[in-house]
DNA sequence: CGAAGAGGTTGGGCCCCACGT
DNA sequence: ACGTGGGGCCCAACCTCTTCG
């Protein structure tokens, strides 16, 4: 592959701002910087070598120095340097290290080292590329998404049903076809990664119709804090082997095919009775239960305090007549609330990609009913101009007193310090109030 | 002209893996 | 043998810009 003709590529792909542009010049791409694409945005493949590990090894290596090398390669075969990555994924120190002696052998390092890290920003992503290449260039599983519910502008006078947001792991269970076994089921993660060794589940989905997808929620059996349950559920789904006391609790159903294409023929409606009817109670496959159903949306507030009160993530809203679309829809509406909290500002720090020059995230101490302090780092929430501002001027924040928005107060397993799940930048810095003066969590 | 879509940042916390001691 | 840190993924949040309707 000629290294200038991809550089250049990439170049002209960012100097573009509009979508339309970047798809024009992702139409003239040669199938070899298709297969980098291809590489770059397949999210299945995986190198284990990112920016930390090939800065460690470049020390190490005495590479640190080098960031160009004009008397490199052009005519080099990028495809079979990535093509090694692809099985050999594991970060080991001997693969970093190749990549360095491969990405100095061109006259763009750092651009090759951006292709094997999977860190190179190009403006576009999957949905892009699959609309300019045809669907199924970069693999694709959707499930159904919500959007956030904003009570102060409400959905018209429709049909809904409330169920209870499940704070737990998404699955879809599908069936795929053998023919020694027959029909067999498969778990999937909303990110289209298996999910393998749910023996039980697996056992019991057997009595599921195979023509038909099951959308729901792994969640660790037993009572308890939903923290400690989701904590639990995370740690079991993230083990390898054979996982045990994992319930699935089914939200939804939708025709095999019709899952594929990415769209139900169903209402939510005629999917509810299709659910109550063919997906029997089980050990480890459950269904979720309708909490309500009819217009009034006075019910919305009322489950949501039933939420609370009952230590519950909050409610969904499935509308009536939406049909089950794989991406994130408006026919879905998620209803959680979020809390607020006092801190004090200790640093600021840089940012990465287009926050290089500016904030990344603050570290800010929340305190204790026993007045200790837990550092928390923020980093969603900013203005692009806040970065701005507050890298250059730190002492505006710096030491003092802030508000933070979070959904809940985390426990550390090994040393009992807290933090905060979901953390965002509220930008109300309190000059009315001291350190002393923070009101405990 | 406002809504929706697409893309890119950032968080906590879990596991596995590689590596140093 | 054991602790530590990076990477990958699970849960996300939010902002900005372009395009659509």
């Amino acid at each position: 592959m000629d290294m200038y003709i991809l550089d250049t590529f990439i170049k002209e792909l960012n100097y573009t701002g509009s979508r339309l542009g970047k798809e024009a010049i992702l139409r003239t791409a040669t199938p070899e910087i298709k297969e980098v694409l291809k590489f770059l945005y397949d999210p299945f493949i995986v190198t284990g070598i990112k920016e930390k590990k090939v800065e460690a090894r470049m020390h190490t290596l005495g590479f640190y120095h080098m960031r160009e090398n004009p008397e490199g390669q052009v005519d080099f075969d990028l495809l079979s340097t990535l093509n090694y990555f692809k099985s050999h994924n594991t970060g080991a120190d001997k693969d970093v290290d190749f990549a360095l002696l491969e990405a100095y052998r061109t006259p763009f390092p750092e651009l090759v080292i951006s292709i094997i890290t999977k860190s190179l920003v190009l403006g576009v992503n999957a949905t892009t590329l699959n609309k300019v290449y045809g669907k199924g260039f970069i693999p694709h599983f959707g499930v159904q998404l919500a959007q956030r519910y904003d009570f102060d502008n409400p959905f018209g006078n429709e049909e809904f049903y409330l169920t209870e947001k499940l704070d737990g792991v998404r699955c879809v269970i599908s069936f795929e076809h053998d023919k020694d076994s027959g029909y067999f089921p498969v778990l999937y993660a909303r990110s289209g990664k298996r999910i393998e060794g749910l023996v039980d589940i697996e056992k019991e989905a057997k009595k599921l119709n195979p023509s038909f997808v099951y959308d729901g929620e792994l969640i660790i059996a037993g009572k308890g804090d939903s923290n400690v349950l989701y904590r639990k559920t995370m740690s079991v789904i993230g083990s390898n082997g054979e996982k045990h006391g994992v319930v699935f609790h089914a939200f939804d159903m939708v025709d095999y095919f019709e899952f594929k294409e990415g769209m139900s023929s169903l209402s939510y409606k005629d999917r509810r009775i299709l659910l109550n009817v063919s997906c029997e109670d089980g050990k480890w496959i459950q269904k979720v239960p309708t909490l309500y159903k009819g217009r009034d949306k006075e019910e919305i507030q009322k489950w949501l305090k039933w939420a609370q009160e009952n230590g519950k993530e909050g409610v969904m809203i499935n509308l009536s007549d939406s049909p089950y679309v794989c991406d994130r829809t408006s026919g879905l509406l998620k209803v959680k609330r979020f809390k607020e909290c006092e801190a004090v500002v200790r640093s600021v720090e840089r940012g990465t990609g287009r926050n290089e020059n500016r904030l990344g995230a603050v570290i800010v101490d929340i305190k204790d009913g026993n007045g200790t302090f837990h550092s928390v780092r923020v980093g969603s929430g900013f203005t692009d101009s806040e970065r701005d501002d507050y890298f250059i001027n730190q002492d505006k924040v710096v030491g003092k007193v802030v508000e933070i928005g979070y959904f809940e107060i985390t426990k550390n397993k090994a040393d009992s310090s807290l933090s905060l799940r979901f953390p965002t930048w509220l930008n109300r810095v309190r000059i009315d109030k001291e350190e002393e003066d923070i009101t405990p969590i």
